[in-house]
DNA sequence: CAAGTATTTATCCAACGGGTTAATTTCCTC
DNA sequence: GAGGAAATTAACCCGTTGGATAAATACTTG
């Protein structure tokens, strides 16, 4: 016995531990916001110190924004591996919507940071050269699509990239982002499976029934053997 | 010397007290967030005592849901006196959404509160039974617009009042409530007025085209006429 | 394996922030 | 105009919080 290994009272792991450190602050910073998330309870949550806070990332403010330009860096690493060039145009927009509604879905932290972000004015992103050089390369593939979409005779007009591009982010991100005090004054449920595969089938419909023109063929359009109420036509 | 003029310390005024204080709070609670108020600056900005804030509204949370419940009386009266019954369907459309835009950009707070409260998962809100009872009209006044237009010819699909009623407000909020970091992204002022007239144009395009299924003779409307609209003429 | 460096821990603290206590001033009423 | 209630002020309390210090422990390298 004697001296041989001595019982480690802890082990190294500077990566992992930042990694740690980076999602737990990620749900604090998430959950309560800028001024409400704690140093504490991110360390502790990271299962480090405090100490170890400041030492791998630097202060508060720096810990946020590292989480921030990490949420930025994922979505856009997913949106490009997204790949609708080679599909018609109508079912190229409506993998795009779909797309959006599940990384919303899949990733509501990321919902509740730009808000937090905006809350700030943009303050910490506005110091980020690393996020303005992360272009989405969603408003080029939109371009393309709505070009090829017009030029095949699919959709009727040439709407403005970017502000389908906002459109299309803003009705799956207002419904979520705001699904809480939404689902109080309407007294529902609005995260139930069932409100959630409703809101994506008129966001779906909604978009293509303008950009193509022909509403009734897509809006009405019934999917799979759900049960679907008549939410449409209620007297 | 004597009793010449009694010059007063302070005067009484608790209603005008109370309205100083819950106004200071509104813009307080929406620059920093419910975390990142400080009731400090808020009794400052009310020329009150931080006292005086506990004496007339009760406490931080107390204060905090008082704003909130204000915020969703003011934007629920000035629904009702918008009256969509006697316009053509298109138009009363048309109207509901310039008025969204207008009062989202005339009250940015309200869209603050709402993303604050939002990340506190409406913990508030469902407590408020004031605020459970002020149902917006618009919902109704949806219904029976699209039900008339499904009627008359002029849509051509019966869209589910709720989601109409989501999508609209998303388009709208989303825009603005992200303007910060959305400017920043794209590298160009979201909120300049000729970046407000394109997105007003882009979300009555986008929303009447899908309604009438006249895609073309909607979207591609000339903007030249830099006629803006009348309800967003406030300022 | 010795010395140096990187990583982690335990502890502390000054500033801050919400909330309270008690005293002061104005208003109301009889 | 006196007495009491309402409104306002000033000063203080005390737990919290971001951040700092220094010491302890693991790893690397020559």
């Amino acid at each position: 016995m004697a001296k041989t290994k001595k019982t480690l009272k802890w082990q190294r792991d500077p990566e992992g531990m930042r990694l740690r450190i980076l999602a737990a602050a990620k749900q604090e910073f998430a959950n309560h916001g800028l001024a409400g998330a704690r140093v504490d309870r991110i360390a502790a949550k990271a299962d480090a110190n405090k100490r170890m806070l400041y030492y791998h990332v630097g202060n508060k403010e720096d810990l946020y924004l590292a989480v921030l330009e990490g949420a930025y860096e994922k979505i856009r690493a997913e949106e490009r591996e997204l790949d609708l060039e080679h599909l018609a145009p109508p079912e190229a927009i409506r993998r795009l919507i779909e797309f959006t509604w599940s990384y919303f879905l899949r990733n509501p932290e990321f919902l509740a940071l730009l808000n937090t972000e905006n809350l700030a004015r943009a303050k910490h992103l506005k110091r980020s050269t690393k996020v303005k050089s992360m272009h989405s390369p969603f408003v080029e593939m939109i371009r393309t699509v709505v070009n090829r979409g017009v030029a095949s005779g699919d959709f009727s007009v040439a709407v403005d990239p970017v502000q389908l591009y906002i459109s299309i982010a803003g009705l799956a991100f207002f419904y979520l982002s705001n699904s809480a005090t939404l689902s109080v004054i309407f007294g529902r449920d609005l995260l139930s499976e069932d409100a959630k595969d409703e809101r994506l089938d008129h966001m779906v419909g909604l978009v293509l029934a303008a950009l193509t023109g022909k509403s009734s063929a897509i809006f009405g359009r019934s999917r799979s053997p759900k049960r679907r109420v008549a939410v449409a036509q209620t007297a």
